[in-house]
DNA sequence: GCTGGTGTTAACTAGGAGCGAACATTCATC
DNA sequence: GATGAATGTTCGCTCCTAGTTAACACCAGC
């Protein structure tokens, strides 16, 4: 807990130094003596929060930020390994990557991680956060190609938010069919069976984010 | 500029009212004389950053909001009669809309619930499920529009998921700007101070999902 | 070997962070 | 209407520490 305050010496600096900024302009800038700024930065004195605010204004970073610990903040930006995987019996997606450790996830287009799976439905990855049990990716349904070949239906806890890009897709979720074309957008409770197929002759294309539940559903 | 300082102590004890909690229990807790918590309330003196970061931490509430000029900063719960509403003030998407009751929701595009926003900014409502504090939207910025016309940063419980249908934005979560395009995907801890602003010539669309989550805090 | 930049340390001081005690004020309860 | 237990506020006081000045060691370039 204090701990976020002994560190904020060095984060100071971190963020000083990524901003190209001497200690000594820093100083003349907030109007208080460079060694000042060394022993802050060091951990031998603390500011005083008009200081603390002031430093942050000068940095034009958000206080809060000052109180992170170093580096969990970054990109991962066009590093990735898992391109082209195949996971031909993944039952659904709720957990079809692992989670990272990453606060920030921001993903190019061409640079997405990509499930395949057997039946013309693929998966790509939209953003890799900490979060588990959340998916946000984009579904692209092959002509004819259907959730599940078999035609059974799959459930699992939580809720699913679809939104289409383009296509037409057939969704059934329980007892409804529904015919999904684009900037048409649903949401579902998963625990309902539901399955989808691509019904037209164009290939479908989706924002799909799909997250379980853990613990309580709803607190008030 | 030290105006965000005069004001911190009215601030905090605004902050402290709606909590609920007596300015003799926050000073048990924060381990402080109540007397000083008085003093700090109404200016007669300043906090250490120790003191005013676990303070911020006691009422659960991000650093920099304590730096904000004070009001309006919360949500207002708003009840909601659904297409067409005006919503100035409202801090963030989290609980935008109601829950319904239903367990499976589908809305076409021209037949979406909107709040418009004050500055060129709305949000289109694409599911409406039994969820609570989730929000699956259209985002649109007009060109120069952005989050929040003071420039301030906004932070809120839970995680964002962003898609760019069309347009470019602005992205800036904490010390980190991103430019988003078609295509382009993000995710992010929300708890994260974060702005949008559209700085290109055209509208900017986008799908977006936000999600609060109930519980703990973690604090590290 | 100077001049101008960087960051660091030691010794000092003045001011204010934080304290304790007594204050006034609502309320309940008997 | 007195007692008590909450609430928040004010006045002095103490002592710690935010912030100073000075001298330090290090590199560049000229």
């Amino acid at each position: 807990m204090t701990d976020a305050i002994a560190h904020l010496g060095s984060r100071l600096k971190e963020i000083r130094l990524k901003s190209g900024l001497s200690l000594r302009e820093i100083a003349r800038q907030l109007d208080v003596s460079p060694s000042f700024i060394s022993q802050i930065e060091n951990g031998k004195s603390q500011p005083s929060v008009a200081t603390l605010y002031s430093f942050a204004k000068l940095l034009s970073v958000p206080v809060d930020v000052l109180f992170q610990s170093s580096g969990d903040v970054h990109i991962e930006p066009n590093k990735q390994l898992d391109i082209e995987v195949n996971r031909k019996n993944l039952a659904h997606p709720t957990d079809a990557w692992d989670s990272s450790k990453a606060r920030i996830s921001s993903i190019n287009p061409n640079n997405r991680s990509l499930i395949t799976m057997d039946s013309g439905v693929t998966w790509e990855r939209l953003a890799a956060t900490a979060e588990e049990s959340v998916n946000f990716m984009e579904i692209n349904y092959a002509p004819g190609a259907e959730t599940n070949k078999s035609g059974e239906m799959i459930f699992h806890d939580g809720f699913e938010y679809g939104y289409a890009l383009e296509g037409e897709l057939e969704v059934t979720i329980g007892d409804l069919v529904l015919q999904l074309s684009t900037g048409h957008s649903l949401g579902f409770d998963s625990s309902i069976p539901h399955r989808f197929r691509n019904t037209g002759p164009n290939k479908f294309r989706g924002i799909w984010f799909v997250h379980g539940c853990h613990g309580a559903h709803t607190s008030a």
